[in-house]
DNA sequence: TTAGGGTTAG
């Protein structure tokens, strides 16, 4: 062997000893393999974990098959090298193909083959392979190894198998934090948030990872404020948030529009050095844009090192959602400019961008533009913003044969796009085609009854307002209630329409009696048109007059210093009326009014909103 | 060898 080496070494002095032992790359691999065979030299010479390593790397399987199997005395570790390599490389499943010839070469697998193994299954949610494994497992007894039971519970979680992750959970004869998390993680992708929430409750140590998981899984479940509440609690346990929970507190406080946390978090994630995360710093963009402080979002975004995609479209997306279609426009100029490729959800921005300024050429452009310039084909969310571009703007004939010849079914909220656009340009008989849809498609959903029935209010239709109300009595639909919330001194206070139940509601009117004075003085006339109720018009205006944007509205006003902005979030959306008096309400108080509504922002400022009125 | 994170139409 010695000699067959050295007159190798004397034939390719200079490559030979770097070939047999240096290889890095499959070619290399194979001109070292070529080298032995060419000089008669046994496999043996080259390392074995090397091999595996680099047969995992090649995406010839069969090449690296052959050399592990004509590998001389086979070994366990070799192959687990190679097991580990393929599971991780972009095809897994060769992974499981290497695992069935084992037997064939007298190997018996160990703890570390199952975990490979069954790490490939897991990212192929292999479920047949992953259960022989299993099987194999506790055949072998390898039960008390604990990661491979946690891997087991991670995987039947991934493929969706609660039930038999159970049977592993409950049957497990010890559990460390890691076993907790697995089971709550996919608790809380299945949607199970009640199931996930006793688990963390009942954990008898719980890491970081756990607190961040529930943080998170309380957003992802609609549950921001449980979220918030969750990280207070972290924190006076001393447990101390990483990246991650950062992540997850800041996107919970966007659902919320909690501005005060969110900048306390900014502030503590500055401390810590998180500002070169490029996920820390697009949450924060998206916060403060769902907290209405647009030039915030925009600052967080120009101090930006590195921009993913994802930053990119976050401020789009939120530039959009302000009204300043021209600036998104310009930004995604610019994203271009730097050879950032975009994706679907940027030119969700895009649309949106376009939709509520009634941009529509540009709209119609950037449509057919996303196919043709990026091949990106349009989903149901682009359909979605395409309907909403055409019906806004008063196209909805056009905007209805745009759905009946969309490649895909359109879903509720197409043809809830359609019939935004009728109530907005008054067209009854689209608004009924519209609702046919929506009774098939989301029949409780009580938008859409509530949009038709105002609809007929405004034809002064009110049998059919009748009708329609009886239809979601019989359905069992109920009206969501409107409420506005606004925070001071870190207490929200939330009101519903006609409220008098504030411990200051005798100042809240007193303020909105004033205020009305000099609306008057200024020309403001009730828009009782928005009271869709049979009634007259003295009741009508009474019933205005306590709408809950205008409560929170006055009380902002008697809570606060002057010139501070004020910050109002609504649940539903701005009624027309509450609309004009809040552009005069700037001007007498000469202050910034931000309301966030159910999908986007309204900046009240020197007697104008941000939205220019279309929305 | 095991668990957690960002933008998405009305």
């Amino acid at each position: 062997m010695q000699v067959c080496l050295s007159t190798s070494m004397n034939s390719f002095p200079k490559h030979a000893h770097s070939l047999l032992s240096n290889f890095n790359s499959p070619l290399e691999l194979k001109q070292a393999h070529a080298l032995l065979i060419k000089t008669n030299s046994p496999l043996s010479l080259l390392p074995a974990y090397r091999v595996a390593s680099v047969c995992a790397l090649s995406p010839d399987f069969s090449y690296a098959h052959k050399l592990l199997t004509q590998f001389p005395e086979p070994q366990i570790d070799v192959w687990n090298s190679c097991l580990k390599a393929f599971a991780e490389s972009d095809s897994p499943s060769d992974a499981i193909l290497l695992f069935s010839r084992l037997r064939e070469f007298d190997l018996l697998p160990n703890g570390f083959t199952c975990a490979f193994v069954l790490k490939a299954c897991t990212a192929l949610l292999d479920d047949k392979s992953g259960r022989i494994i299993h099987g194999f497992i506790e055949k072998l007894g390898f039960k008390w190894n604990l990661v491979l039971q946690n891997m087991i519970l991670n995987f039947y979680g991934l493929c969706g198998e609660m039930g038999t992750a159970w049977l592993v959970f409950d049957s497990m004869p010890e559990r460390d934090v890691v076993s907790w998390n697995v089971m709550i993680t996919h608790l809380i992708k299945s949607g199970d948030f009640e199931g996930a929430y006793g688990l963390f409750s009942r954990m008898p140590e719980r890491n970081v990872r756990s607190w961040t998981m529930m943080i998170s899984g309380c957003v992802h479940c609609g549950k921001p404020k449980k979220g918030v509440e969750l990280f207070m609690e972290m924190e006076k346990m001393g447990v101390k948030a990483n990246e991650v929970t950062v992540v997850a507190v800041l996107a919970a406080c966007a659902d919320l529009g909690a501005l005060d946390l969110g900048r306390r978090v900014h502030e503590y994630s500055k401390r810590c050095g998180f500002g070169r995360n490029v996920r820390v710093s697009n949450t924060l963009i998206d916060m403060y844009v769902k907290c209405g402080c647009l030039e915030e979002a925009r600052k967080v975004f120009d101090e930006m090192e590195e921009r993913t995609v994802v930053s990119w479209s976050a401020m789009i997306q939120g530039l959009a959602m302000h009204g300043q279609a021209p600036d998104a426009l310009r930004v995604f100029s610019m994203m271009i400019e730097m050879g950032v490729e975009p994706n679907g959800v940027t030119f969700i921005g895009l649309l949106h961008a376009c939709s509520h300024m009634g941009l529509i050429d540009e709209g119609r452009r950037f449509f057919s533009g996303m196919t043709r310039d990026y091949g990106i084909i349009p989903e149901i969310e682009h359909y979605g913003c395409m309907v909403d571009l055409l019906s806004r703007a008063g196209l909805l004939q056009e905007a209805h044969e745009f759905i009946m010849n969309m490649p895909i079914r359109p879903n509720g909220v197409v043809w809830g796009a359609l019939l935004g656009g009728c109530k907005v340009h008054k067209h009854v008989e689209l608004a009924e085609e519209a609702t046919r849809h929506l009774a098939q498609l989301d029949p409780l959903n009580d938008g859409y009854y509530v949009v038709l029935s105002n609809i007929y209010a405004e034809a002064e239709r009110w049998e059919d307002v009748a009708r329609v109300r009886k239809l979601m009595k019989n359905r069992g639909v109920k009206k969501t209630p409107g409420y506005s919330s606004i925070m001071v001194d870190g207490v929200i206070h939330e009101f519903v329409a006609g409220d008098d139940a504030h411990s200051q509601a005798n100042e809240i009117f007193g303020m909105w009696d004033q205020l009305l004075a000099h609306m008057k003085l200024r020309g403001y006339v009730p828009n009782t048109s928005v009271v869709l109720l049979d009634m007259d018009e003295k009741e009508k205006e009474k019933f205005l007059y306590r709408h809950s944007e205008k409560l929170a509205l006055c009380f902002g006003l008697i809570s606060t210093q002057p010139g501070v902005v004020i910050r109002i979030m609504k649940n539903l959306r701005v009624c027309e009326d509450c609309h004009a008096a809040f552009k005069l309400i700037s001007t007498i108080v000469n202050r910034e009014i931000v309301v966030r509504d159910r999908n986007r922002f309204h900046c009240f400022k020197d007697g104008a909103c941000s939205c220019q009125d279309y929305w």
